[in-house]
DNA sequence: GTCTATAGTCGGATAGAC
DNA sequence: GTCTATCCGACTATAGAC
């Protein structure tokens, strides 16, 4: 079901809908998605019901049914849209970061561009507003796979644990694929997480009342240190 | 619909001599107590229906009722399990991470201990098959707490953080509580995650097929590695 | 394009027999 | 202690008017 990058937004089995443009309804159908963005980031699929949606978006029923079909095309749709703006959030943030890697950069070059990456994804997951809602979506589904399963796996988690697992093992001067550079690539990655699917967890832990741009500095210090030890030898 | 081998249950199994007072549902509970912890690994409070759970443990549906009041009594005393289990399972293990850490240890000392404790609970929890099938549960209840949210931080969380962070406040002789210590902490403990609540995600990002002691090993090993980190001093 | 009304299903919990 | 039978509420999805 990987649709390419292009039409990556319409599309349910919406009968006659949609397809006809831009219309009134576009705004419509916006705010649907965005109450569901924020429903499906909350609680479970199960969990969440098509009525609170529909009433946080102030349609009624049947308008879901009209625009996407069933539940499950809504849930799609929101895993379509958190991709789209991912891309664009990271496109914006300066980096490379969505972008295959091009750059034949090794050793300590691949370290300072690795550092950059993690530190536009700590700005991404920690320090946007947006992001803070989605995330749970994305870490449910990674984690739990669902109906949107493909879409986020494909189009978020391969792209990024493989540019990070990259960067790493050019820092060791082995193959892209190596298995030891994809363990540290999702220790750290699992690492950063910490702060964004696993939150309130680690405010509670930590002591926190929020997380920002101190406190992400702090972690992001902390995982500049962790690939730091990357690059250096074992020690006993 | 339900019913499966009735007569299979009942009678057979509890060695009836044994005890004398009221044993005779306990062993009943404990079938429900199975399922449901089975039930809820697998899927949120609101997806597992007390319906399959019934059927699972093959008893009717009033029966969890009688047991555990409602449906969030059952999930509670799911947490409690987990909880008793994990005490259990520990303590086994050969190591005093379950316990309040009273050895004043330091330095290398520490760090030693330290690596003990991830290696314990890295084999607890990627290498019992029980863990596994708990693991998401405690994980869901704590990224998004629910009924059991203070049973599983009080009792499994908060104990095995501050372990780790007072280990590793120790390697650097700073205080107990050190901040950046803990940051430390979470970091190791969700890496180590990566590989349990995040195990399906991880097994295809690594193409295993399954986490054995080999893979596990391997996982334990960069581990290490950024324990040893921790106790380098910061490289440029 | 958006609504009201409703069909159809399912899940949690209770009553009361045995 | 464990069952059968049943109630009632809540949810998804559809039909059809405007």
């Amino acid at each position: 079901m990987s649709r390419k990058t292009s039409a990556l937004r319409k599309k349910a089995k919406v009968p006659a809908a949609v397809s006809a443009g831009y219309r009134k309804g576009e705004e419509t159908r916006q705010r649907i998605l965005d109450a569901a963005l924020k429903a499906f980031g909350a609680a479970s699929f199960k969990a969440v019901t098509t009525r609170r949606i529909s009433e946080a978006a102030d349609v009624s029923l049947p308008t879901l049914q009209y625009y996407f079909g069933d539940k499950e095309g809504l849930y799609r749709a929101c895993a379509e849209t958190i991709v789209e703006r991912y891309r664009g959030h990271m496109a914006m943030a300066g980096t490379r970061a969505a972008a295959p890697l091009k750059t034949r950069c090794v050793g300590e070059a691949a370290r300072a561009q690795l550092k950059a990456v993690i530190e536009a994804l700590g700005g991404f997951l920690v320090g946007s507003k947006e992001a803070q809602l989605w995330t749970p979506f994305v870490h449910r589904e990674l984690r739990d796979p669902g109906p949107a399963f493909e879409i986020l796996y494909e189009n978020l988690w391969r792209p990024g644990v493989e540019l990070i697992a990259r960067l790493i093992a050019r820092i060791w001067d082995r193959p892209d694929d190596d298995p030891d550079a994809r363990i540290r690539a999702l220790l750290l990655i699992f690492g950063l997480l910490a702060f964004q699917p696993g939150r309130s967890l680690s405010l509670r832990t930590m002591r926190w009342s929020s997380i920002g741009p101190e406190e992400l500095a702090k972690v992001l210090s902390s995982l500049d240190a962790q690939i730091d030890a990357i690059a250096a030898p074992v020690s006993t």
